[in-house]
DNA sequence: CTAGAATTCAAACAAATGTTTGTTTGAAAC
DNA sequence: GTTTCAAACAAACATTTGTTTGAATTCTAG
């Protein structure tokens, strides 16, 4: 039972693959790195292919694991139920203990789904969306169009993968600020209070509209 | 003056390369697909690095000149000047007239910055996110610290480009509202109400803590 | 201790890939 | 009419790359 080298292997081929790409890492590379030979691969995992997969696999797995759903207790106020998702959100994507690749590796599907995990990413991300939505919906009752509420719960979800996904460009552009930007705490009261602001002004607009079409329509019979 | 070749070869590899990436695609089959013989690119770009950079170039030229930086009128009010931005922000990364081509291959270029143009991309995109800066310290005078600007400001770049990156994953989540979810206008309108809201409770929770300090402050002495 | 299974290894293979070469073509310049 | 030159092409080159093979080595159970 020498998984040991499967392991490795699934861990430097995660960090290569995360930071280049599936066509740009070689599997002679991955091997060297990992000091084994390159037939481990076809060993191990076949083909190169699966060993992607496998990697996908496993990142995914890690960082749910790490990082679990949140679970709120009923009688939180969905504000602060919003709070702790976007706390759980944000630490998944972008506070990894030494394990980089893995929320890169995830993102790296998200953006350009490999016909290999596709539906699998699909599978990893939709749960999470539709927590979002409920919770957005116990917020905001029935005053905003359906349509309405997918877009509050898109600016919410961009604003928190922003960080990971122009990570580049964030560095470059916060220079010495970037350390206290994206200080988790801090950085989730930011999203919350920001996005809970924009949900109440949304919340009265759909109010003041339906009241004026009310208006209207009494006026009219 | 046939450059229409090099032109060609400049379209068909954009498109390309925005699909698959850079190692994704092969010099024979840019050609193959362009209708010119292999050797073209060597003649005309020197090599498939070149070729590369030389695509992302003429993509963020076309992009510029398709979408030009807004100019607004100095007395224009500050909401109107952000709503301005916002729109014209979306416009450049998810309305892009048959040439989807390149928006994807600069955002490629952002999320995950190739060495050889690197440089290049930042010039591209910082000056975008200083008019961002200039225009939001107009809106909140002093009360919001430097770190709490850039974050607003990274807060609203991120919903906007949230479309466009995880487009896969928006039109999965979607469905089939996706055709109202992605109208221009609606979604500037959205972005920018929703925005606005944030800003304004932040710069009342600044006006807060500085009463609430100036108050301890007094009482002390 | 030992037979058999599991693992590792060096070498090799065929296909693919970026690049180069030598030549041809067709029209412009002299 | 000769020379010049950019443009295009087929063929070939030297590597690289994913994969396979078959023997050597290590492990493990009886």
């Amino acid at each position: 039972m020498k998984q040991g080298v499967r392991n490795h292997l699934l861990e430097i081929a995660g960090r290569l693959f995360a930071e280049r790409g599936y066509d740009g890492v070689t599997v002679r590379e991955i091997c060297h790195k990992a000091g084994v030979n390159v037939s481990a691969v076809n060993y191990y995992f076949g083909d190169k292919q699966n060993l992607y997969l496998e990697a996908v696999r496993v990142a995914a797995r890690q960082r749910i694991e790490e990082v679990p759903m949140i679970t709120w207790s009923a009688d939180d106020p969905p504000a602060v139920k919003l709070r702790h998702y976007i706390r759980n959100l944000l630490q998944r994507v972008l506070l990894n203990g030494g394990a980089d690749w893995q929320a890169q590796l995830i993102m790296s599907e998200v953006v350009k789904p490999t016909r290999a995990c596709r539906r699998f990413v699909q599978e990893f991300v939709r749960p999470n969306f539709e927590v979002l939505l409920r919770l957005l919906r116990e917020l905001v009752p029935e005053e905003l169009s359906e349509t309405g509420l997918y877009r509050v719960a898109f600016s919410i979800v961009g604003q928190c993968v922003y960080y990971r996904l122009c990570k580049g460009i964030v560095r470059n552009l916060a220079g010495k600020k970037l350390p206290s930007l994206v200080h988790l705490e801090q950085l989730a009261q930011h999203i919350t209070e920001f996005s809970l602001a924009g949900i109440y002004t949304l919340i009265q607009r759909a109010r003041q509209r339906r009241r004026r079409a009310q208006l209207m329509l009494e006026s009219a019979s």
